[in-house]
DNA sequence: CAACGTCATGGTAGCGCTACCATTTTTATC
DNA sequence: GATAAAAATGGTAGCGCTACCATGACGTTG
């Protein structure tokens, strides 16, 4: 009969338990668990034949109670359905699936409130790396994170001001590149079609307002947009809306790509040829761009790109090797496609 | 000058600092906070003043260690990017942003030894209950389940044999449904397109089959799959490759709304229309199938729904009251559309 | 009004781990 | 071979919280 365990706990194999089995303290088996190279190597063995026998898993909230930092990455970003951001989710956990780390995923839902509210929940638990989406974060929120005491890494924009890193791209070039290729592909009237318009948007909108005004053929008639949350039925409507202001519009640039592959179903709808009467580009060249009939142009972004790097650099920080870039432009690439090849 | 604060921690607040301002007990302010009702209306007032001018925030960490229980769902999906997952995940989340309770996301990437790796990296944590995708685990993820001490939810189908409780719908029938549409609708040489065959998809094909046998019209070289993961593109190569093998095909039921779509761009590029030529039923019924052009037929499945309801059982299992009712079917529902209009 | 139960509150002792410091052992240096 | 420096190991004392049990104040019952 073995000692009775004690009242609490679940009855699972402790580091006291362990470390009497190899015949060490407590403390060596800690650190042969995290810092093997302070061990020596026969205790090390000892130690992980002991671990093996017992079935030994350490704790992850007495770990964390007793060193001050929990092994977890808070994640915070606007919506979970949305594709975009779910590859970028995607690649942090593919960076993370092999460490100790864990994600602590937040959702937002477009709103700086419920963006602090979250930080709020997040900061008790000491993580080792907050990566939120975004650069327009509330004061409280920006507090909150500098003084989180952890790495922070902003993602899916580039900005000149980062509270800690910084991994993105400009959507103000994208606008103004995706606009720029409808020009010089011969379209004259050329709409902006956007739905949800978070800063995000608001920039690639700038953009396109930059490239329209240079070729000297902005109007703001040409522009369509609700603060709807996006989706293809949203962008059937908006095209309609777009056309009865303006019967004349011969292009589109979409908000993002759920937007323009309803636009283009409701040119299909409506028999307009695309892309003789009309051409479109969408934003963020999800993989349904290209099997669209006919394909659709759009501006690629590095989504999974940036969710690896993201956790790339934290991993760097934390590790006390803190990149010497604290701003990194991952770029985009316009996919031009048949859509605008008029 | 305050009292130095101990080495450890960030200086913030602890209970021990709130019950020395309130002027009483630590146990009783932890109680006031988990237990309003066990401690007077005047010592719960006092406490609150103490808390809120201190701005104190039970730590989790030694929460979870003192209690050997975190206040943490875990939540296992095969896919973060698939729409059909991120829509029960946002279920989850919405049923539990404004309760203590954290989630813990894992992507198990279809694969059955991800997903023991992930319980059991799970389990350790002691989470409060724990959620996931799919009837088919292995038996050492059964296993664990069985013994995580906490309750488990199995959500997207419904089955014979829950590990505790279980919240889904019929694919088996789903799959025949939609089958069986396509034959009322005068549809004859009706194929099964199916990529990434996971087991749910399995069982729809299953039900296309019994469907199709049962009006005499089964025959094997009608289906189509692929063990890739599905995508567009893939819908319309995979269209391709059933017109090779039988030109005469006449309608498709697609394993999901992906396919579909694609199916449906490459009848607009071959030309081939729809529903007159072939006829098209997609699962799932995702947001962009009653916009698309010709709006598609497809199996709305309650995606959202069953995350809430897993989460409102799991929760009533915590507060000690287990649903009588251990398997939910939530069903599903046929939207006939254009694309199955002959 | 004694005996008992109930309610409100508090003290003590951990939960399982690691930070900090002390001690011992080994290695490098002259 | 003495001395300093570095490496390896361990003991102690918490981290901040809650389970468990004890206590005293009240109300209820016959």
């Amino acid at each position: 009969m073995t000692k009775p365990r004690s009242r609490r706990g679940g009855g699972r194999p402790t580091i006291a338990d362990v470390a009497r089995k190899a015949g060490v303290g407590a403390i060596t088996v800690s650190r042969a668990l995290r810092e093997p190279d302070r061990v020596s190597q026969d205790l090390r063995r000892q130690i992980q034949a002991a671990v093996d026998e017992l079935g030994y898993v350490p704790d992850p909230n007495a770990r964390a109670l007793a060193s001050a930092r929990a092994d977890v990455f808070g994640v915070l970003v606007p919506s979970l359905t949305n594709n975009v951001f779910a590859e970028v989710v995607r690649g942090i956990y593919d960076s993370l699936s092999d460490g100790p780390f864990r994600v602590q995923l937040g959702n937002t839902h477009y709103s700086g409130l419920e963006e602090e509210r979250l930080l709020q929940v997040f900061a008790p638990q000491r993580p080792a790396a907050l990566i939120v989406a975004g650069i327009d974060q509330t004061p409280t929120s920006r507090k909150l994170l500098e003084s989180a005491g952890c790495p922070v890494v902003q993602v899916m924009e580039t900005g000149p001001d980062p509270v800690d890193m910084l991994v993105g791209f400009s959507h103000f070039d994208g606008g103004r590149t995706a606009t720029e290729h409808l020009i010089e592909a011969g379209y004259r009237r050329i709409g902006f079609i956007g739905a949800r318009m978070d800063p995000r948007s608001q920039r690639r909108l700038a953009g396109y307002r930059a490239a329209m005004e240079k070729a000297g053929l902005f109007d703001p008639r040409l522009i369509t947009t609700t603060p709807l949350l996006s989706s293809m039925t949203l962008g059937r409507e908006l095209l309609r809306d777009a056309l009865a202001k303006m019967p004349a519009l011969d292009g589109v640039f979409c908000n993002n790509d759920d937007i323009a592959l309803g636009v283009l179903f409701e040119c299909h709808s409506a028999a307009l040829d695309v892309p003789k009467t009309i051409g479109i580009v969408g934003f963020n060249d999800l993989e349904m761009m290209q099997a669209a009939f006919p394909p659709l142009t759009s501006i690629r972004t590095p989504r999974y790109e940036i969710g690896r790097r993201s956790v790339a650099m934290a991993l760097a920080a934390i590790a006390g090797r803190r990149p010497e870039q604290r701003v990194v432009d991952l770029g985009f690439e316009l996919k031009p496609r048949e859509s605008t090849a008029r």
